[in-house]
DNA sequence: CTCACTAAATGAACGACGTTCATTTATTTC
DNA sequence: GAAATAAATGAACGTCGTTCATTTAGTGAG
């Protein structure tokens, strides 16, 4: 009798095939993040987007948490670090952190969750340190000072994209600049020579880590 | 008639002296904060160890961003900077970066509020900021170059401050140890040499930082 | 083939949280 | 002394994450 109505609600019950999975509640999020930011990713907001009841994400994801660390693990398959495997050390460490500081500038509400997120599971996220820890090995470093090299890496990463998602005028001493002429003075001369902040900040740590780690590694 | 009451309820209306203030707020923020960790902080049970109703809040604060924002100011407090007044640059960078680590590292929840938030008003913040803008301008930073060090040293600081919170275990590959070798034994072989892992970390990169920056310097 | 079991959807409901608003009372200002 | 402002109460709201009873479809054992 009934004719098919494309649009029409679904019934309650099990569908005839699978209407979300991992994949697809990952994408979703992926969209509504790019459309509405982090504020619009809610579970609601998601399961519109997948003409879905809000209860029925809870069949895939345990919870919210749970969606971000896919979503996570997503965003670390969308950073480059290719060049461990062609360029010596330096040059491969300076063009993999831009891309990962880069990544994550546009998802810095994830950095929090990483940070404390362990890695379990996590495939796409060991595929890079794998490759990452290769890049070390291969260019001398003696095998427990990886990680800490790595990690240390990382934090200055995470810490540069929280960096690039601040307002510009962060500096900004406002009416308090009479009490702190120094500071004010240096945040002017910084800002006046154009370009990025964030980037030269971001420039000056990484070099600088890369000449200091290396020379680390010569002692 | 009517005796004291002293654990009596509030009668609506303005009370004769004042319950609520910046510094009241605070504190109990930070008391709470102590008992029942960022989760525990909520307006509901600030006002309840104010024994205030959690709308008389608003009165002096325009949102929970901004008391979060006077906890940042008032953390920032805790962190020494001393060391800027007396020890050469090195020295009092290495002091500083600790002392400030280490009280982050107590509010990681406070890490990405900081980051994103302007200095504006926050008098304490820019205290210490001034004070140690003084520490490099006296070692020799030309003007234009203080801030973007500052800025890269703090990223660091914020992103080891995350990693300290993360849990030691973060980096177990679990079933997936057999497909990324050399990572899962690098992380065995740095944890194996005993000591903080978060700390080792946060020592290499600092020094490599520390001879990194001054190391641009001599150029 | 059938029958139990499991997977996956709906929709109603909950509790917590941040916040707003009308109201009341005290203090400050003119 | 009157008017304006500051600061409290208490009720109410909307959103969000999450749970649960219910319904339906696929799956596997005998």
């Amino acid at each position: 009798m009934g004719t098919v109505r494309p649009d029409a609600q679904r019934r309650a019950g099990r569908p005839p095939q699978g209407v979300l999975s991992r994949t697809r509640i990952t994408g979703a999020a992926l969209e509504l993040i790019d459309e509405a930011g982090y504020d619009g990713l809610t579970m609601s907001a998601l399961a519109r987007r997948l003409k879905v009841a809000p209860s029925a994400l809870y069949n895939h994801a345990a919870s919210k948490q749970e969606v971000l660390r896919w979503l996570q693990d997503h965003v670390m398959t969308m950073v480059d670090f290719s060049a461990f495997a062609t360029e010596p050390w330096a040059d491969a460490v300076r063009s993999w952190a831009w891309s990962y500081r880069g990544v994550f500038a546009r998802h810095a509400p994830l950095v929090p969750v990483i940070a404390v997120l362990p890695v379990t599971d996590a495939a796409d996220t060991l595929r890079m340190y794998e490759e990452v820890a290769r890049g070390f090995l291969a260019a001398g470093w003696p095998e427990d000072r990886v990680v800490p090299a790595i990690v240390a890496l990382e934090s200055f990463i995470y810490g540069s994209a929280l960096d690039v998602s601040a307002p510009s005028d962060i500096f900004d001493s406002g009416a308090l600049a009479g009490e702190f002429p120094l500071f004010t003075s240096a945040v002017r001369s910084s800002t006046g020579s154009g370009g990025n902040a964030a980037d030269a900040a971001f420039r000056a740590g990484l070099e600088g880590l890369i000449t200091g780690l290396d020379k680390q590694l010569a002692d």
